[in-house]
DNA sequence: CTCATATATTTGATATATCAGTTAAGGCGG
DNA sequence: CCGCCTTAACTGATATATCAAATATATGAG
């Protein structure tokens, strides 16, 4: 239908702008505006437990600290809100979320429901030069562990995962994964490195891999199935760390 | 890192406030606020297809028709910005995203991997009680369609699948599945109701029911499957719809 | 008439000001 | 000394003002 509410009709001049579709091929929205920068650097403290959950989140601490107005942080603040980051309690306070213990679980099973489907249309639409890809960065895993460089090796791991569901056609299953595990990886923060797990993790992505090189979905969906069960049992324990860190419930979303 | 700036040693009441976990026992942020009844009003109106895919979002003109200033304004379309239903392009306009038509085949497919896994759980813990409540939602599916109440079909056939979500002890995959689903809800908006669908997807309903009653959760998973694979085959073939309401690719979130 | 440039306008991003609810401390009465 | 009430300070929510980039329209040269 035509819309207009009432008087609009010599208000608008029709033909101005009515699609940013021609030049712009994608990706609105790109350009480092102050909020968003405000945004990765608190997300990235939370996340890697700079910032303490139940800590409080002053608004105006941080807009001096970065010399910036309340606008932006609070732009940044309401993002955090929606990914579950922090909780804002409206004319009281935010604060930095505490981990939702029963939502860690919860979190591991979605993904494992994901991540099965991703190497399963891996599998059957592998190519072989996307195989090649992957096993490069199995690779860096390796030098990784030998390097004992834990972030190059978790980012090695994150990528192999990325890697996984745009071979599967469906990226968007990582994008989902991430939004998901981000509660999981602050819990890990917490936890001390296991020994042997580098070695154990390399292990299942390569027995991955090989399930996929070879075309065989169920190998590849019950690899990952394996490689993915192994967090459930670390995330079911969580004693002997600070239980002032976790809430009970699980998050909505 | 430890923490503290610089001079904040006395400024910090330390014992204030430290933690909003004792009289809160949840739900941050629930207030009515006006930027919340904002970004609720107009997803539905995006949802609806009020607001047509790709026509321009004028802050000004919602700042007038509700009488509120640009803020809340601005954080309703930001968070709309966030899910996907609108696109902002700096400094040039915010427009009603058009529906990725990749994306929509990505959505089914992510669906059907958490509901898959929904359904399973469901059948494996159902209680009498549970499956009770779950054919009475059936029921008024069948109420609803005898009724011709298109609506009303379409808020038991969501309450469904949130209930089996429930009772499988993870209610964030019917979260999840909301927020993915929410441009195949655009699409279904475009094409002409089916006929024969509504009796259709209540046989499907009654048939996953049946499967978590009898505890086969194998059989539950296949009829959802089933279920949601019809949308596949109804998301493949956009023709006939006007491509303006489309965008090629897929989104991220 | 066509095209390039200049100007005006629109818009989102940011800064600042104001408002109202909450919390916690302080004072008053019992 | 204890409890209720008042008050003061703080916080997030909203309103308003300002800024700079991008687009559209107007304008003038060719």
């Amino acid at each position: 239908m035509g819309s207009a509410e009432e008087d609009s009709a010599e208000r608008r001049p029709l033909n101005r702008r009515l699609a940013p579709n021609s030049g712009n091929p994608a990706a609105p929205n790109r350009a480092p505006s102050v909020a968003s920068t405000i945004h990765a650097r608190l997300r990235s403290e939370i996340v890697s437990l700079a910032r303490k959950p139940g800590e409080p989140l002053a608004e105006k601490a941080i807009t001096e600290a970065y010399g910036v107005s309340r606008t932006p942080v609070r732009e940044a603040i309401l993002r955090l809100a929606d990914e579950g980051l922090v909780d804002i309690f409206p004319r009281s306070g935010t604060f930095v979320a505490r981990i939702p213990q029963h939502g860690l679980s919860e979190a591991v099973v979605i993904r494992m429901a994901l991540e099965e489907k991703s190497a399963r249309l891996a599998a059957e639409r592998a190519t072989r030069s996307q195989v090649m890809v992957v096993q490069a960065i199995v690779e860096q895993l390796r030098e990784s562990q030998a390097a004992g460089d834990q972030a190059a090796f978790h980012a090695a791991d994150e990528h192999f995962h990325a890697t996984l569901a745009e071979m599967a056609g469906y990226p968007g299953i990582w994008a989902l994964v991430q939004q998901v595990k981000i509660q999981v990886d602050r819990y890990r923060r917490l936890t001390l490195p296991q020994e042997g797990r580098m070695q154990r993790v390399i292990e299942e992505h390569q027995a991955i891999l090989d399930a996929v090189a070879a075309h065989d979905p169920d190998r590849a969906a019950l690899h990952m199935n394996g490689h993915l069960g192994a967090l459930i049992a670390s995330v079911e324990d969580i004693r002997h760390v600070n239980p002032d860190y976790f809430a009970g419930g699980g998050h909505g979303d």
